[in-house]
DNA sequence: TAGTGGTCTAGACCACAGA
DNA sequence: CTGTGGTCTAGACCACTAC
């Protein structure tokens, strides 16, 4: 919590999830938030339009600041494109688990290269992992990266959370995504990995995943099973 | 563009999309946009932040302010999440179409009522739709809307566009979506309007769409072609 | 050291909603 | 009318980068 904004932004977010706002009720007016913190009128709604855009809270003139949807949800698996953790993916129930079916260094083809902007040849990690719900599997995930931006990545790491290593042990910060959705028929890969018949499709995910300082360091192909995994996502419309 | 905010905003993002700042090159520096616009560091930061929010530029501290990726195109129809124009939706080349299947007032299901934030039974827009390009389909839409909240749709406006016509004609604005991805199983619906085989699946994309009042007015499941749509996603990953 | 962006302030004026 | 959020300013200090 570096920055005011950050912390009013979490507190407030907190507030919410936790439930001490529910949907519909009215938050602080921001000059109430400016006494509390001692800040001013512009840091209190910084923190505020953070809430809006992640579509936490809604804001109108003359009438204040209220809380929006408390989400219904279902039993899929879900990723929630909001930034209150990064990327939160929600398992629901169910302990997760994630089986590497090979983990090898390889040499970089052109289209991995420009991905993820080194040369083509230039060594790569090559990983292909599924992921699992109380051992049913739900993803089939192949990752490259760089060794020469991500290095000493081990088995140990895959088997945690590579997120966590890269930032918490390198000491490096993410950036941001791109990712691509699209659907697709499942492949021989998928139907022995994921447990599928020719007739189930699956769910494809692509994305380049860059760090704070511009550079890529991931490209991956997620492949859902139709049937358990949905992607969420909140977006504005119009400008700021 | 009411904001001064908004016309250096899009005054820049012109200025990438239209190639003449290319991919790396380096952007005015806060003061000089404050100069040539006589605003505040504020204001221009303001715009900078939400070019960086759409992954259009990346900036750095002591470095500058430089374009990221005009991004490569394939042959597939796409929805960029970018804010550019709302929700941009490129079918590249070939002309659009759209084939209305059914269009009729009804009574909301208990399901669709709770989505739109209405009573069950209250009346509704039920409207089927295909959408081709080049007289070839790709989505098949399924929309619900109130006309206590959308009065006056007409065969001649869902010809058209019906965002255009929230906007223009009943002068209301549009806030946000949420949206939630899925791949299916095409069943015979799809298989019918998409000239898909039973093997091969669909996108479905869910989506609530509300009004800036923070109203829902739209509910709509998309089911696409799995072989020509995608859908892509630039997401930031840690707060502002 | 000079130049960059990141944060923050203490005001100001406006538009809008409700009593 | 008051209270709300939306915009905007003119400065300030800091952290980082490059030289």
């Amino acid at each position: 919590m570096k920055t005011k904004y950050e912390k009013i932004y979490h507190d407030l977010a907190e507030e919410i999830v936790c439930g001490k706002y529910q949907a519909g009720d009215r938050l602080p007016e921001e000059v109430k938030i400016c006494e509390k913190y001692g800040c001013s009128r512009m840091t209190a709604k910084k923190a505020y339009d953070m809430l809006v855009r992640e579509g936490l809270v809604y804001r109108k003139k003359g009438m204040g600041s209220f809380v929006l949807s408390g989400r219904p949800d279902d039993d899929l698996i879900e990723i929630q494109e909001r930034k209150l953790s990064g990327f939160s993916s929600s398992p629901k129930k169910g302990t997760p688990g994630s089986n590497i079916i090979h983990f090898k260094l390889d040499f970089a083809s052109k289209f991995i290269a420009d991905r993820l902007g080194i040369k083509e040849k230039d060594p790569i990690y090559d990983i292909l992992r599924v992921r699992t719900v109380d051992g049913r599997p739900y993803v089939l995930e192949q990752t490259y990266m760089a060794p020469s931006v991500i290095p000493g990545i081990t088995e140990d790491v895959l088997k945690h959370s590579v997120y966590q290593y890269i930032e918490n042990t390198l000491g490096l910060k993410i950036g941001a995504a791109q990712k691509t959705t699209r659907a697709d028929k499942s492949d021989a890969l998928d139907q022995e990995y994921l447990n599928l018949s020719p007739r189930e499709p699956v769910l494809e995910i692509e994305q380049t995943a860059y760090l704070d300082s511009g550079i890529p360091f991931e490209y991956s192909i997620s492949r859902h099973r139709y049937d358990n995994f949905k992607f969420t996502l909140f977006s504005l419309h119009a400008g700021d």
